[in-house]
RNA sequence: GGAGAGGUGGCAGAGCGGUUGAUCGCGUCGGUCUUGAAAACCGAAAGGCCCGAAAGGGUCUCGAGGGUUCGAAUCCCUCCCUCUCCGCCA
């Protein structure tokens, strides 16, 4: 949610901003609406004083013995009065939110300006492409006859869009979870967190995914409960309404959960194999941070995710995305790719995204810092941040189809064979 | 799912329908005292919004939403949540 005060204060940047990331708003609309509330709201708040003054002279009346009948009658016309100009600013206000609920947030004035994804930049490039002396399979080739992957059974089960891992494929799965979760606790820091993955409305507004992206959402058909799609919702919305002391700031958590995701108007998926599923394992780091550092915070978060690409040597690149390719409620993001040989193509497996005090406001996420003079500060919206920390499946398929061998089999990226057992490697049986 | 109890400020806990946005205590912060600390004493401290350059003024908030009333933390209704007991269950 934008700020409606610095929206007022400054429309035309505003308007700016959003016109980079391709999207034009009423803003004429938007302050008419605005300042048409504050209007009513001032005169109702001046009927309720006079009620609640009248009232009060009632009390002291009534106490004298004297007849009250006559100032009764007055004190109600002027809450009946009152009640109807709060009736019509409660309609205009709900609109205004609605319309304020669908809004964009701005990105930062560092993100390169674009239209969409052909203009975002690359940031970086980390290893180099693997070379093969034959020609590599794709993992929807491979998996299947390594016998760790079963495209049709899943489809069998639950339609297309689904996989089952069996085997040391599930295994590898889990050890790829279990690993970055354990790095994120264990070396960068992390508290990890267990979260529910069905959640109320409310939370989903709180991070974005709702009111604008409904239909992406899987929903219980008896309870008024969603299945998350990332990890993101619940753990950014743990802290909702709260008023988090500054020293306990930054707080920063991992989670690891399964995201369900509808993939609405992604015909067919669009892609084959498991590149784009509508069940899928990630870890998911959070931060809620003070707003002077989430910018620099960033770059720590990215870090943090590209550290596991480098241990599970991984060929990646760092895209710096545009404005009009920038997610809905994101002021930056940086997206990383990892290299898929058997597709020989790039693919998203981390997005790194600092939100501003977007959902800071969504949520009412503030902090209270010392002030100037050592007494307590106001209360003030904090800034969040997350990243993928990875997402399961597409660093599945990166280890399955740069680590294949002439026969078929799959070498285990060394740093994961701890976590399968000392299993060196995959082998059809 | 059934029965009962309850939801008040960081915590704990009062609150005859009328200066109660809210007693007291603990905790927190500032100060006095002290070499320093503790203790003691003094003092400060909820949040949102509106008007205002500011000072300040106003309004709303005692789980949420309705209702009764000139006036509701206090009365009524609905919902949500927590606790205890029972049932069911990984």
């Amino acid at each position: 949610m934008i700020d409606l005060a610095a929206l007022r204060a400054d429309p035309d940047f505003f308007k700016q901003a959003w016109a980079a990331r391709g999207v034009t708003v009423d803003l004429a609309g938007l302050l008419q609406a605005d300042e048409g509330i504050r209007l009513q709201k001032h005169s109702a708040e001046q009927k309720k004083a006079e009620q609640n003054q009248a009232s009060k002279n009632i009390a002291t009346l009534a106490k004298a013995g004297g007849d009250v009948a006559s100032a009764k009658e007055a004190a109600r016309r002027l809450g009946d009065e009152a009640a109807v100009i709060d009736r019509d600013r409660e309609q205009a206000e709900a609109a205004l939110h609605q319309q304020l609920l669908v809004l964009p947030n701005l990105c930062l004035p560092s993100v390169p300006v674009g239209p969409d994804a052909s203009a975002n930049r690359v940031a970086g490039e980390w290893g180099t492409k693997p070379t093969f002396a034959f020609t590599p399979k794709a993992h929807w080739d491979l998996g299947p006859a390594l016998g760790i992957m079963d495209f049709e059974r899943a489809t069998k089960l639950s339609g297309s869009g689904f996989v089952v891992l069996a085997g040391a494929g599930a295994r590898l799965a889990r050890a790829l979870g279990q690993w970055f979760l354990d790095t994120h606790v264990d070396v960068h820091g992390y508290t990890e967190l267990a979260v529910p993955y069905l959640v109320t409305a409310q939370t989903m507004q709180g991070t974005g995914q709702l009111p604008k992206f409904a239909d992406q959402l899987f929903a219980c058909k008896d309870d008024p409960l969603l299945l998350i799609p990332t990890a993101e919702v619940p753990v950014t919305n743990l802290h909702a309404g709260e008023i988090l002391d500054a020293k306990d700031l930054p707080k920063r958590y991992t989670a690891l959960t399964p995201c369900f995701r509808r993939e609405a108007g992604a015909a067919g998926l669009g892609t084959r194999g498991m590149t784009r599923v509508h069940q899928f394992d990630k870890v998911e780091i959070v931060w809620l941070t003070r707003p002077e550092h989430s910018e620099a915070d960033l770059l720590t978060v990215r870090g943090h995710a590209e550290s596991l690409l480098q241990q599970l040597g991984l060929h990646y690149r760092i895209l710096e995305l545009c404005t009009g390719d920038t997610g809905f409620g994101s002021a930056k993001t940086y997206d990383l790719e990892v290299w898929s040989p058997g597709t020989n193509g790039w693919l998203e497996v981390s997005s790194c995204s600092t939100f501003g005090d977007f959902q800071a406001r969504r949520a009412n996420l503030r902090f209270r810092a010392p002030g100037a003079d050592g007494k307590a500060g106001k209360p003030q919206f904090l800034h969040t941040l997350n990243g993928s920390g990875l997402a399961l499946p597409r660093c599945l398929i990166a280890v399955l189809e740069a680590y294949q061998q002439a026969d078929g089999s799959v070498l285990v990226p060394p740093v994961l064979r701890p976590y399968l057992g000392g299993l060196e490697r995959i082998i059809a049986r």
